[in-house]
DNA sequence: CATTGTGAACAGTTTCACAGCC
DNA sequence: GGCTGTGAAACTGTTCACAATG
């Protein structure tokens, strides 16, 4: 099967194949079968071979797969294969939080850029970045060639600021604001309710239930 | 149909509903219906009626659905009728931008008791919260009858925590570590892995794609 | 001979279409 | 007339089982 079209559901799990990948790399493994891997992940093997079938043909059979060569083609097909520059828009505690998160280096994920509407922030520096006033998203966005960002901002704020981002031509939004965003349907946004998740907890807790997760 | 084991995609769209009603209120609408709803959140109009159908008997035929009635039920459904107090291991960045959160008090979840492993930071005070040991975890959980809990520690040490927690009598974790935990499964867990959600968005946007969703 | 890739069976989720009710 | 609740149909995603293979 070749790659077109990918399911959500595979492309959320190859995510995890590659954190896992990564993980086995660090310990010195080269090879790794279905099982082994979805063993660690909480995944049936058929399922692993499923989702790695359908990015292609990269296993061998009667050995399992090479750690390297199955991550380098997973970064790949995920667009993670080289590095992308992030506008953060709303540099409050959640946004400066992320500016100084280490994972999104270690993944390949540069802040380049950093907003506020806040005047009493702007000239600032955090981390290297200067906040810069949300009315200059479109020039600074534009001049550097950012695609993808990451919205910050009270619920009230976040359609103005996702509009602002697209006509500067992002084209994928990681928004932490509880609400979700009305945008045209060639940019991608990725909603994070913070306290979504944690209804998901209070649901299966006050109706005493098993099954613990990985995965989103 | 009377809940006894709702669908894991149902309760994740209950949240929203929430949300989305708790807006509608604000504005002093009182009735809404199947199809008003779904256009607000991008949701076909009989799949809303599918979802709360399957919560109880919460609509009237001709009508639509009464915002307030409705939005008390789904929150009795979710178990958010009343407060829940959390606690959170790991007062770093992220940490101490979780404790600032406004949303999470909005939804009724309190943030009860920080832990850190940083002697550090023990004793000092965060919005009036004093960071403690992590090896208090299990006498402060325990004493203030805490269930649920968040884990904001790198990803070494978040497997430690989970066990602390869980030994403590948690019943629900959401966990920001990139890495899958393992517990006894009448435990919850949840992870949300913030590079995961962009490799979401970098995959869409390599290979230029439709689409914008809400939710999570 | 252990392990992949995959068609076929199965499970879960979404949409359709309409009877029943206000 | 407008709108819900729901069984049946369509669709999507997961698991099974086994032929193919280095």
């Amino acid at each position: 099967m070749r790659t077109s079209e990918l399911p959500r559901a595979v492309t959320y799990r190859l995510s995890l194949y590659v954190r896992q990948l990564n993980a086995l790399a660090r310990d010195g493994v080269t090879t790794v079968s279905s099982n082994e891997l979805g063993q660690a992940l909480g995944l049936t093997p058929a399922q692993v071979r499923k989702d790695l079938a359908s990015v292609g043909q990269l296993g061998f059979p009667g050995v399992g797969y090479r750690v390297a060569l199955l991550a380098a083609e997973l970064r790949r097909a995920l667009g993670t294969d080289r590095d992308w520059k992030i506008a953060l828009v709303g540099v409050g505690h959640l946004g400066s939080a992320l500016i100084r998160h280490k994972g999104f280096r270690e993944q390949g994920f540069v802040i380049a850029a950093t907003f506020d509407k806040d005047p009493a922030l702007h000239g600032r520096t955090v981390e290297g970045l200067t906040i810069r006033p949300v009315e200059e998203i479109g020039a600074v966005v534009g001049r550097e060639g950012i695609r993808l960002a990451m919205i910050a901002v009270p619920a009230e704020a976040a359609q103005d600021v996702a509009d602002r981002l697209v006509a500067a031509g992002v084209k994928g939004i990681l928004n932490f604001a509880a609400v979700g965003l009305d945008v045209r349907d060639d940019v991608q946004t990725s909603t994070v309710d913070l306290s979504m998740h944690l209804e998901q907890l209070t649901y299966h807790v006050t109706s005493l239930k098993r099954g613990g997760d990985h995965g989103p």
